[in-house]
DNA sequence: AAGAGTATCAACCATCTGGTTAAACTGTTT
DNA sequence: AAACAGTTTAACCAGATGGTTGATACTCTT
């Protein structure tokens, strides 16, 4: 019980934090009970403000730790060296993969974005934003001039790509109320989106389509 | 001030709706002050429990009402008699323009449906859910063996156009930031993906796409 | 004009909840 | 072993919030 203690002090900030996220995430902002990510984190509940000055402040570090790993993956679109067609495959099965595990974190990202809007600028400031977007931007113009793929503006084909891969996970509880889905068979149908979306984004970009 | 009483009794009930609405969209279930509302409908605190019984059954009337809604778009899709094309055109045109009038609210949907699995099942009852879904599944069968679309299971069609539709209204804020567009621009991106979103999806039904 | 039903309001209340505090416990340093 | 710093706890508090109440005003009917 000697070497436990270092490991146990970020255990506790680390409990908190994946009980927040938990909580946060199915509960929003304000449904959420301080006492509930107590609980679920298995600690007292002055720990929390031990740990973590208040509600807000609990909430703000969940909402940039997420913002961070949806950006790194935003990153992975542009970084590396793989062709046009692998990069959207690669961001495609990455945002599904990452939105599954919280499957409401964007709802309550959105929804505490509206009621706060200097949320987001808040929480951005430092992440080499305008960059990414640029590299992005530059490289389906490249695409387009050297007519790999039609002609498409990139905020159009960005927000389609998102909003394939995104929603669906998010609208779980709806989709599978209006298809008469099992948990089984809705997780099945998202995994094959991985492809699936991706094979669309694509068709679609062809040149030489219909 | 006299034949003023009916239309300021109903006057009343449908301001508080309206309000609600409002207010709860914005701010969410939990978020939403009886306050908030009150204030928004330009009557006393007190007046809102007496015409709902309490909050719940405020949020659930509206739910309700926000359903049928969005219910009847869908029987849109499969009610009339135009081509299959111009279903999804319309469908596609009504789900955004209404969508767009309460962005926040399928946030708000989404995250009650989460927070309380039963919620949907409990307002659905009556609706000829079944009969929406089978009609769709049917026609979109039909189109596929008579060759006019390429083979696609009507899940994931159903899936891409509401995705398409109804994401980037409700990821403003997100959008916006990440792309850095003014409300105008949005606005009118927004109105483009009205045709813009059919004639992807109906470019990918092509059977003779690639 | 009296009565009934409806609408409106200010004041009030019980409870919940985020946050505080002061004391106790733990391991480390001197 | 005593002082010390970091951690944990139970008990507590002030403010906010959903909901109630009892009185008052309005409108229509008779």
């Amino acid at each position: 019980m000697v070497d436990t203690l270092a490991t146990d002090v970020s255990d506790a900030r680390e409990r908190i934090k994946a009980a927040a996220s938990r909580v946060f995430s199915t509960k929003g902002l304000d449904g959420a009970r301080m006492q509930d990510i107590a609980d679920e984190a298995r600690i007292n509940k002055a720990m929390l403000h031990y740990y973590f000055r208040n509600k807000q402040q609990l909430f703000e570090m969940i909402f940039e730790e997420l913002l961070t790993r949806v950006f790194s993956a935003l990153e992975a679109l542009v970084a590396d060296h793989a062709s046009f067609e692998d990069r959207i495959r690669a961001f495609v099965s990455t945002q599904i993969t990452i939105i599954s595990e919280f499957p409401a974190m964007p709802l309550f990202v959105l929804l505490e974005a509206r009621k706060d809007p200097e949320l987001l600028s808040r929480k951005f400031v430092g992440k080499p934003l305008d960059m990414v977007r640029q590299r992005f931007s530059d490289m389906v113009d490249r695409e387009v001039s050297s007519g790999r793929i039609r002609p498409v503006t990139f905020d159009q084909l960005f927000i389609n790509i998102l909003s394939l891969s995104v929603y669906p996970v998010v609208a779980e509880p709806m989709i599978r109320f209006v298809l008469g889905m099992e948990s089984g068979a809705f997780q099945s149908m998202i995994e094959n989106r991985k492809t699936l979306v991706a094979d669309l984004i694509i068709r679609d970009l062809n040149p030489f389509s219909i």
